[in-house]
RNA sequence: GGGCGCAUAGCUCAGCUGGUAGAGCAUCUGCCUUACAAGCAGGAGGUCAUAGGUUCGAGCCCUAUUGCGCCCACCA
């Protein structure tokens, strides 16, 4: 603490010290609540919520920070603002943390039970799931904690088990067999959306069948999967193929089953491809199975339960997969019926979780019928009620709704909603209702099975923007804040979530679930690679918050940076933001220590101000304003770097020094004028800032006001039409470019600074601002003492000469001037000019250009040319002179 | 196979509805000037991937080409 001033900024910025003090107040007021002012309109942002047992990566940290923005400047606008978090059970992933920590201790899942497990799960929950939450802190994301949800909570399972009633009462949801995905290693099924594809190279078999009833005929067939053709129904091929048009309908004998199957004809089939005739087998391949529904072909399972050879042929009985596909392709080769082996390279699907090769598997499961909620859902985004920023993401939400099938939501999984569809042990009746039915409601028996399965965990977070807020209650909340404003995510995310979010939203409340999704890409490392466990290249945000505060993280992943874009976490931009950290730090230190003395009650007269107080309160005032209208836009990246350069490169770099003479001058009125400056736009400067780096501007702004306020909750500067001063801003800017003038002589020149010189200003219309403004011009150009001329009369010989849009200046030393360096210098800022001129020149020679272009431009170019000839005349006569 | 995106200073990236290119970092020169050397001052550095086209005017719009990414589909 500062014993004079009474603040306690001092040294350097060291965030460590106190940026978790400063959040544990900001919780402590409750200032993340919704002020729920009914005067107020409303802002609500759901948090994508996190895996309950996750821990906090740079996506998130992005993710985070986006919308901790929104929220703190709609906060600080005043609205009624709530940014509600939560978390999600994830399904899978955490079951299979579960399972691998209760296989440690040596413990199988199916032998613990179900009941037991999830207890086991329970505790697994509660003893990770506040860590995301803590780091979230430490990120300083303003959300409402109290209000936090979590996808299997009661409210939440409630809203899930009464729109699964819903959709099953409307015919939506129902329960069929169908061929799936399934993951052999999690033992699920799983949804379209969770299979990827990878490339693997495989052979190519080719196999040949005997055609029955013709003298020594085959047909060839190529195959990537020798061994399900056990279960083999047919063979296809493409009707219009000439080389087997005359086979079709015939039948073929399948070897090693030595049985017929007949030889269909079907649109599928690639004649180009391998040789024209395709194997099918119904049980094990989508379009197999598909052209096996067509074609009325019996389905013969070839694996069982376990993917094991099932019991189809004894000799395979048992074996895996693999080995039965080298012993079956042995058998080929024995008995003469495999032709060649190819290498070929194809895709295989893979889980997206655990990466296992998915297989298919007709199976019952159940589904939600998609067509009929999908048009809403693109009618909302087609119709703008819905927008996407940046708009190209449409085009992945309307290509995955157009071509979207029906959602398997059953999961072969404990951990999740248990589907509430409860069987009758006596009539087999499938009851289904949000609660346990106490008899079956066709033959009253009152022996019912739930099944076993459970949902989907997309099932519930599709609900996430209304469920949390207490749907399907009316609620407080749910009458507030629905539909929501802006959902933040990852565009990997979109099929998964925010389609479903669209279409389940429609379907239950009749509107959207938000007005703007927001749409960001994925932070990568300083190579561009995706930041993954196995590469070992994640960089941890704590990390990053430890060394250099959450501050310095937000700032570089927002900075420079545009919505949707991928973009590389590179260390040196750390360091830049750390570096602005401790600038503002540095600049709120020298505007506290000057504002000792400063009375707060201060009230400023605008005739008072001086033209550099004009010019830096109009550039803040067009801050304001721009700012403004980039966060409304979504355009987070250019707003903080419109910040930044205010602050560094206006207020740090020239308004304080500007001033410093002003406030040393301790009896000088104008001084107190200069205080209320400095302190309305540190003030103002923290406020635009504050969204951005949360801890840094509360620390300073509570030294500004003496603790008793809260940046927080301040209000967000606004754009004031009185505050506009043109001529100030043009008179300073004349000024600026002139100082730059004469220090970059100077340091031609190898002028030491402490070298002071005279100042010789050629000029009409600038005398009065120039005289007033003698002492800072002294100070920042260098020199001793300043004259005034208005007609270019007595110019010294050793004078150099700076020339600028508006002004001229003579420099004269006594010793150092080399008369033809200078002529040489002036030739060379001639040239410049002058290609500058040509441009114009030629804009203005067009005849096109005068006819054409908007009447402002042309006389914008006229004054520019106007304006070189004079620099250039002033330039000539210069030369003249020196010769 | 279908779709989308990117290519701008040595590096990483901005660049709104077309008006003649910017930032950070790196680099060069000079400075410990009483807020700040994590700094200050002043520089240098770009035929905006290529070739056409539209336009008075193109980094931006259109067409083609090249290179690099991503998403979807799933041909055994």
């Amino acid at each position: 603490m500062c014993e004079k001033c009474n603040h306690n900024l001092e040294g350097k910025y060291t965030p460590q010290e106190f940026e978790d003090e400063i959040y544990n107040e900001w919780e402590k007021n409750g200032y993340f609540k919704p002020s729920m002012d009914k005067t107020k309109e409303s802002y609500c942002i759901m948090m994508p919520p996190p895996n309950v047992t996750g821990k906090l990566h740079m996506g998130h940290a992005l993710d985070g920070t986006l919308q901790d923005i929104l929220i703190r400047y709609k906060r600080m606008q005043g609205y009624n603002t709530l940014w509600l978090p939560g978390t999600d059970h994830a399904a899978i992933s955490t079951e299979v943390k579960i399972i691998e920590k209760l296989s440690k201790e040596g413990i199988n899942k199916l032998d613990l039970g179900r009941e037991k497990f999830l207890e086991k799960a329970w505790e697994w929950t509660e003893e990770y799931g506040g860590t995301i939450v803590k780091q979230q802190k430490k990120l300083g994301c303003s959300a409402d904690w109290e209000r936090s949800r979590f996808t299997m909570d009661e409210g939440l399972s409630n809203a899930v088990l009464t729109v699964f009633k819903k959709l099953y009462d409307k015919g939506y949801i129902y329960k069929g067999k169908r061929m799936i995905n399934w993951c052999p290693c999690c033992n699920t099924s799983i949804s379209d959306a969770e299979v990827e594809y990878e490339e693997e190279p495989t052979k190519l078999w080719h196999i040949r069948y005997k055609i029955v009833g013709e003298e020594d005929r085959y047909l060839t067939v190529a195959t990537t999967r020798p061994e399900t053709m056990l279960g083999d129904t047919a063979v296809a091929v493409h009707p219009d193929d000439e080389r087997y048009k005359d086979i079709i309908g015939k039948k073929c004998i399948l070897p090693i089953m030595n049985k017929e199957i007949p030889i269909i004809a079907d649109e599928f089939v690639e004649m180009e491809f391998g040789t024209g005739c395709v194997k099918i087998t119904p049980a094990h391949d989508p379009n197999d199975y598909q052209a096996g529904i067509k074609h009325n072909l019996e389905i013969i399972e070839v694996f069982d339960e376990d993917f094991k050879m099932g019991d189809l042929l004894e000799k395979y009985k048992g074996m895996d997969l693999y080995e039965a596909r080298e012993k079956i392709v042995e058998e080929l080769k024995e008995i003469g019926s495999l032709v060649k082996i190819e290498d070929y390279t194809h895709n295989v699907a893979k889980h997206d979780r655990c990466k296992a090769t998915i297989e298919p598997k007709v199976s019952m499961q159940w589904f939600v019928k998609m067509t009929e909620m999908a048009k809403p859902a693109i009618e909302a985004v087609k119709d703008g009620t819905t927008k996407f920023v940046p708009k190209k993401f449409e085009a992945t939400y309307f290509n995955w709704l157009n071509n979207i099938q029906d959602w398997c939501i059953s999961r072969q999984l404990w951990w999740g909603h248990q589907i509430p569809a409860y069987y009758c042990d006596e009539c087999g009746e499938v009851n289904v209702d949000v609660k346990a039915p106490e008899k079956c409601s066709k033959c009253g028996s009152i022996k019912l099975t739930q099944d076993p399965d459970t949902l989907d965990t997309w099932f519930s977070s599709a609900l996430w923007p209304f469920s949390t807020l207490g749907w399907p209650e009316k609620t407080e909340d749910f009458e507030t804040f629905y539909p929501t404003n802006t959902l933040v995510t990852g565009y990997d995310i979109i099929f998964f979530w925010v389609v479903r979010m669209m279409f389940s939203a429609l379907e239950q409340t009749g509107e959207v679930p938000f007005k703007d999704i927001f749409i960001h890409g994925i932070v990568r490392d300083s190579l561009g690679r995706k930041m993954s466990k196995s590469l070992g290249n994640g960089i941890d945000p704590l990390e990053i918050i430890e060394k250099y505060g959450a501050d310095s993280l937000r700032f570089s992943l927002i900075s420079g940076t545009s919505s949707g874009n991928d973009m590389r976490f590179l260390p040196e931009k750390i360091e830049a933001a750390g570096n602005f950290a401790n600038k503002i730090w540095n600049a709120a230190k020298f505007v506290l220590m000057n504002l000792e003395d400063y009375d707060e009650n201060y009230e400023i007269d605008y005739n008072n101000l001086k033209e550099e107080d004009k010019w830096i309160l109009s550039k803040l005032n067009t801050l304001a304003k721009e700012v403004e209208i980039n966060i409304n836009n979504y355009d987070l990246g250019v707003a903080i770097d419109k910040i930044q350069g205010f602050i560094w490169n206006e207020f740090c770099d020239w308004y304080i020094e500007i001033v410093k003479t002003r406030l040393y001058a301790k009896e000088d009125a104008s001084r107190t004028v200069a205080q209320y400056v400095l302190n309305k736009v540190l003030g103002d400067s923290l406020k635009l800032l504050h969204p951005f780096m949360p801890f840094v501007t509360e620390k300073i702004y509570k030294q500004l006001y003496n603790n008793d306020k809260t940046i927080m909750i301040a209000s967000y500067p606004k754009y004031i039409k009185e505050l506009d001063f043109k001529d100030a801003e043009k008179n300073i800017e004349q000024i600026k470019e002139a100082i730059v003038g004469i220090r970059n002589v100077r340091t031609k020149m190898n002028v030491h600074p402490a070298k002071k010189s005279t100042l010789i200003f050629i000029t009409k219309e600038y005398g009065t601002f120039i005289q007033d403004s003698a002492e800072f011009i002294k100070k920042l150009g260098f020199a001793e003492n300043i004259e005034i001329r208005e007609e270019r009369i007595d110019i010294p010989k050793n004078a150099v000469n700076v020339v600028t849009s508006e002004l001229e200046i003579f420099i004269p030393f006594e010793d150092l001037v080399d008369i033809k360096e200078e002529i040489a210098r002036l030739e060379k800022e001639k040239e410049k000019i002058l290609v500058e001129k040509a441009k114009t020149d030629k804009m203005l020679s067009s005849e096109g250009f005068i006819a054409k272009a908007p009447p402002a431009k042309v006389e914008e170019e006229r004054q520019k040319l106007v304006k070189f000839n004079e620099m250039i005349e002033t330039i000539d006569e210069r030369i003249k002179g020196l010769k």
